[in-house]
RNA sequence: GGGAGAUUAGCGCAGUUGGUAGAGUACCUGCCUUACAAGCAGAGGGUCAUAGGUUCGAGUCCUAUAUCUCCCACCA
């Protein structure tokens, strides 16, 4: 029997407790059922899980359940993304410290020490919300087994030609101190100048009107751009210039690139501005000249400006520039700017020795297999495509920082060629291992080794690697991959989601995984988006736990569309409130009629065969919906019938459950079956948004006289009925009789319970209606109901007792 | 500038292949009905953003336009 009150705050963790303690979640190596294998995102250790996380995580969370409950053997597992930037930049922020100061090892220790107690909170939180993913195959982008397959994966593309060692421009964040990668900008709009500049033609008193918004790098002017058809400044070709204040000259070169309408026609490429004068800089061999060191200061070939940060030369050369009248003029404006998503640092290009996966030259395939992976939901695919279109550079993987996976490479002290670490000794540290093997190209023994360590993503796109166990136990591997869905926010596509393709390519051959899912964000107002630099958050998780319960905030995470963003709404909560609370007490009216009933095959009632099909048909749409991952909508059907369960079936029923004395043994036995059935495949649909709600009410009343475990063992299906789906028509007919009743005797300020004497009703289908004209006149609360053909009619004569 | 999504009741949304606009919530009116007042019944409320087009028929298909959101590019 059910408790008069469900109290989720004592429910939940038992529930929670008793999943673990039994294995209900877990995945069976040795099992024959098909498998449904989950790419889990692993959440960035740098910070605290916020609602936003909840959202998008419960929504693959229903799918596990879903797929767990029509007969897969799920394979759904956890993960943190511990190591890179992210961690290093939250690290260094709660403990106050900067990394470079103090020290790789010590700052390694500070991190690994970090990132273990956020984990177990991360974890403790998922499993307060029902997450049924299974713990035991957790795993860590920072353990040794994601480093010795990450390091794996490094030399496999290294042997195969996918990856290379270059000094190349690379962008650079000044703040962090690291090169980063074309993924890892931000656009924001931010306020400038645009400067018109004279640069004098060598030998002459003729200038040319060039316009920069970085005239501080004119120390590091190559030479000046015009279109190669740009008649207008032909001239200027053979010519020198001379650059202001540097009294030095640069040559004139054409390229399409220029824009004639733009400014004067005319740039300057300097090394390096933008990424424009990084393509030049490559395509025309030109000099680097470092303007600016790797924190952000300008360098000795600045003259007077060196030591300056970048702001402050901007400024003063500006001064400058005016006083000896090289300014023509200025102008305000305001342009989108590349920034560190990270840090909101302008990115800077800067020309160091990197490590690189070529993506550019095989943008073909990546589209190729963006359309073999079927997208959910489908438009969410232009972003990656977009995405793949717009790739200009290829994928820097060096970062230099300190805690993640260290690259597996020594150089040559003498010849400068890589050493590349065996497969079989992974994972290395090369700052304290030493290559096994002297230098491939000139044989010395003498080596230095790699500093930088790879960029976080290096390691996080090859979690179906890593989950199946890539290069470890290649059965298991061959049966899981490529995984059944990768689930992610709309955020990551273009970097989680597009190097995992990537890396799947490079190494398997394959598409990672057959379908995505694509989530929103939560929205803390219309537009804001909820962020913890902000901490715009209303209440943490938690707080909504606490308040409203782990199945209420579930209830709300359900009700979303797929890939839209969604609003944190007090209404939506209270009505899953509602939701979990109407649940509870249809149960327990139930079973009031059920304890010692043993569920058995009975002649049915007209309505409850009624009820019974009406279930069956919002199976189908549920199902249906939930195999195009709209889980929202299915949760919408179940919920509505749900609703309509209570409202109309229970009230026509529960006279024959009452009064079995006067409506008849089968009566009573007829609605006991239909109850039973009908709430326990119901039961178990709502365990997928409802997991401890259910549990609950199964373990306290269907458990005695079933044989699963647990309400999360069962397969959901349909009701084995053998009569005919017509009923479902003529029984709408019957409650749309018995709402005419109701209408009148809400019209008529009535009870409910006021008694009629009696009712004339015309009715195409005399025949059904009058099969179930005990329960109309029970549940109307009429004595004599007269049937005659015809259209549908209904007069309402004498009232008999008002309770007024 | 390129692309995607949205626009339906006061609000947040659903509307499958074109066939008379839907539930929830709020508001209003009633009802303590042998589960539930966190409940039940009922009522009102919409030129489906705008303008064209296709069609016997358009919320749905096509073409423009407007507004909002997001992604990408634009630093000369």
């Amino acid at each position: 029997m059910l408790d008069n009150k469900y109290n989720a705050s004592v429910s939940e963790p038992k529930w929670q407790k008793f999943w673990q303690d039994n294995n209900i979640y877990k995945f069976d190596k040795n099992s024959n059922k098909p498998i449904y294998s989950i790419d889990t995102p692993p959440p960035t250790v740098n910070g605290h899980i916020h609602i936003g996380h909840i959202f998008s995580y419960s929504q693959a969370e229903f799918i596990a359940r879903f797929k767990r409950m029509t007969g897969y053997n799920v394979f759904y597992p956890f993960g943190f993304d511990d190591n890179g930037l992210p961690t290093e930049l939250y690290v260094e922020k709660k403990h106050k410290v900067k990394a470079h100061e103090i020290g790789r090892e010590k700052f390694r220790q500070l991190c690994y020490e970090t990132v273990q107690s956020l984990e177990e909170e991360f974890k403790n939180l998922f499993i307060t919300v029902g997450n049924s993913a299974d713990w035991d195959l957790m795993y860590h982008t920072v353990s040794k087994e994601s480093q010795r397959t990450s390091q794996m994966s490094f030399i496999d593309l290294y042997n195969k030609g996918k990856s290379y060692c270059a000094s190349a421009p690379a962008l650079w964040c000044t703040k962090c101190r690291t090169s980063i990668a074309q993924s890892e900008l931000e656009s924001v709009e931010r306020d400038s100048i645009f400067n018109y500049l004279k640069f004098f033609i060598e030998g002459t008193n003729d200038y040319v009107e060039i316009a920069t918004t970085r005239p501080e790098l004119l120390c590091a002017c190559d030479c000046i751009f015009i279109n190669p058809k740009d008649e207008k400044n032909k001239y200027l070709l053979n010519k020198k210039i001379r650059i202001p204040l540097y009294n030095f000259t640069v040559p004139v070169l054409t390229d399409d690139k220029v824009d004639m309408e733009k400014g004067s026609g005319v740039v300057m490429c300097c090394t390096f501005g933008d990424q424009t004068d990084a393509q030049w800089f490559k395509k025309y061999k030109l000099e680097y000249k470092k303007a600016i060191d790797d924190s952000g200061k300008m360098t000795e070939i600045a003259g007077k400006y060196s030591g300056m940060k970048v702001r402050e030369a901007r400024a003063q050369i500006i001064e400058d520039l005016k006083a000896n009248g090289y300014m023509i003029k200025q102008e305000n404006i305001t342009h989108q700017v590349s920034v560190h998503e990270r840090c909101g640092t302008e990115m800077e290009i800067n020309l160091k020795r990197q490590w690189f996966i070529k993506t550019l030259e095989n943008k073909d395939v990546w589209k190729k297999i963006g359309d073999e992976i079927n997208w959910y939901p489908s438009f969410m695919k232009s972003r990656y495509t977009d995405w793949v279109d717009n790739l200009i550079m290829d994928w820097c993987i060096s970062r230099q920082k300190y805690f993640g996976v260290p690259i597996p490479v020594w150089y040559c002290k003498d010849c400068g060629t890589p050493i590349i670490a065996d497969a079989k000794e992974l994972p290395v540290n090369p700052l304290i291992d030493k290559p096994k093997h002297a230098c491939p190209k000139c044989g010395s023994i003498h080596y230095e080794p790699e500093i930088d360590i790879l960029d976080t993503w290096a390691t996080s796109s090859i979690t179906p690697q890593i989950n199946c166990k890539w290069n470890v136990d290649d059965k298991m591997f061959n049966k899981l991959f490529p995984m059944s869905l990768r689930p992610n926010a709309h955020d990551i596509i273009r970097t989680w989601d597009f190097y995992t393709i990537v890396k799947g390519f490079y190494h398997n051959d394959s598409r990672p995984w057959n379908n995505i899912m694509i989530s929103g964000f939560v929205m803390a107002d219309k537009g804001e988006k909820i962020s913890k630099s902000k901490s715009n958050a209303k209440q943490s998780t938690f707080e909504f736990i606490k308040q409203y319960s782990a199945d209420v905030v579930r209830y709300w995470t359900a009700t979303g569309s797929l890939g839209r963003d969604i609003l944190i709404s007090e209404d939506v909560l209270k009505n899953g409130a509602k939701l979990v609370n109407k649940l509870y007490n249809a149960g327990k009216f139930i079973w009031q009629f059920l304890d010692n009933y043993i569920p058995k095959k009975t002649n049915l009632f007209p309505m409850d065969k009624w009820i019974i099909l009406k279930y069956n048909k919002m199976f189908n749409s549920f199902k249906k919906y939930f195999e195009k991952y709209e889980i929202g909508l299915a949760m919408n059907e179940l919920e509505s019938f749900f609703w309509n369960f209570c409202d109309n079936y229970i009230e026509i029923s529960k006279n024959r459950l009452y009064k079995p004395e006067i409506y008849g043994e089968n009566g009573k036995l007829s609605a006991q079956y239909t109850c039973y059935t009908v709430f326990l495949k119901m039961l178990q649909l709502f365990a997928i948004y409802l997991p401890h709600i259910t549990e609950e009410i199964y373990q306290n009343t269907f458990k005695n006289t079933q044989n699963e475990i647990s309400i999360h063992k069962f397969n959901i299906g349909k009701i084995d009925v053998d009569f005919d789906e017509k009923i479902i028509e003529k029984g709408d007919a019957v409650v749309n009789i018995i709402s005419s009743v109701r209408q009148f005797k809400s019209e008529n300020k009535l009870s409910l319970k006021t008694e009629i004497k009696s009712i004339e009703i015309t009715n195409e289908d005399v025949e059904f209606i009058s099969s179930c004209i005990d329960d109309i006149k029970a549940v109307t609360s009429t004595q004599n109901i007269k049937l005659n053909q015809g259209n549908f009619d209904i007069k309402i004569g004498e009232i008999i007792s008002d309770n007024k």
